[in-house]
DNA sequence: GGCCACGTACTCGGATAGTTGCTGTCCGAGTGTTTCAGG
DNA sequence: CCTGAAACACTCGGACAGCAACTATCCGAGTACGTGGCC
């Protein structure tokens, strides 16, 4: 089980672009992060399709970030690149082979699934409760303030 | 992402075996769930490599259980087969690019590093508290009982 | 009749192809800016 | 000098290869049982 690389991206991308005023090209983010132009590209369409960032286009368009930093939580960021589904998906085994339930007979869902699906749910949870402001506040406190400041200029230039 | 599907192959494998007070083959279990025999039969070793099961060759070999059904977590069964590492792995962006931040001073993990795992870890914990036996005493309520005991007659032929 | 050795049939275990989905890349459609000519 | 339109340069968006991991399979190593011969 692996989670798509780029929603690391994605989440550093936001985090990024909350912090800068104005809109923020999909060429400056790759560079500034050392990672793909092009499949990050992708990443920031999923993004852009969720509703998540806007996109501007013309000479001085980018990306920028639709809603406040703290109305953005890191399971919409999730989402919006990994999919929505689950990570298990019950294939109704009880259903097939010679001792078979019949399907009139499962009203209930399969108790392996209600495991599964109640794990998902805390996991979902969990990353609902952070947000990109949350992000931001733990970066600003842990990294040094000279390369903050740093970054921020390179941005604009 | 997406778990392995042998997860769910190895958990319903769980459940037959602790009710079965005889040792059951790959093949037998293949054949009760209608999945492929072979391709379940790399599922059954890795629960035995992670010592969850113990194999018995020869004539009248085939899967136990090691432990009881209530000393076996659902965990247990997802990570022998799924594997142990997290859905999430920080690469550390933050070390890369025009405005690295150095090693030295990333002492703290980043902070999307830590909401992945620490989501990562509530959902290891939402599995760690199903046990087998949790799975089993749910399949007796909700299972009609011929069907049941046609499955234990079945595997006894 | 009891015991031992052998052969057989059955089991698991690891090494080997196939397929799906993630990773990475490219070029085309669309728009804001700039420039230049005309009034 | 001001205005308007056209050309340009830069942007995002979706369609196209490459690779890794999961899926599926096969055959070989090893063992318990059954059988036959011997004592």
């Amino acid at each position: 089980m692996k989670m798509s690389g780029g929603v690391e991206w994605g989440l550093h991308c936001c985090v990024v672009l909350s912090g800068a005023g104005a809109p923020v090209t999909a060429a400056k983010l790759a560079e500034l992060h050392d990672v793909s132009q092009s499949y990050l590209a992708k990443q920031l369409q999923l993004l852009s399709r969720a509703g998540l960032v806007r996109s501007t286009l013309g000479q001085s368009g980018g990306y920028v970030l639709t809603r406040a930093a703290n109305e953005i939580t890191v399971l919409d960021v999730v989402e919006a690149i990994d999919g929505v589904q689950p990570a298990f998906r019950c294939t109704e085994v009880r259903q097939r082979g010679p001792m078979a339930v019949p399907a009139e007979r499962c009203d209930t869902p399969c108790p392996i699934a209600r495991t599964m699906d109640s794990a998902d749910r805390v996991w979902r949870e969990s990353l609902r409760r952070v947000t990109i402001a949350d992000l931001i506040a733990d970066v600003n406190r842990t990294t040094p303030p000279e390369i903050l400041a740093g970054a921020r200029e390179w941005l604009r230039a």
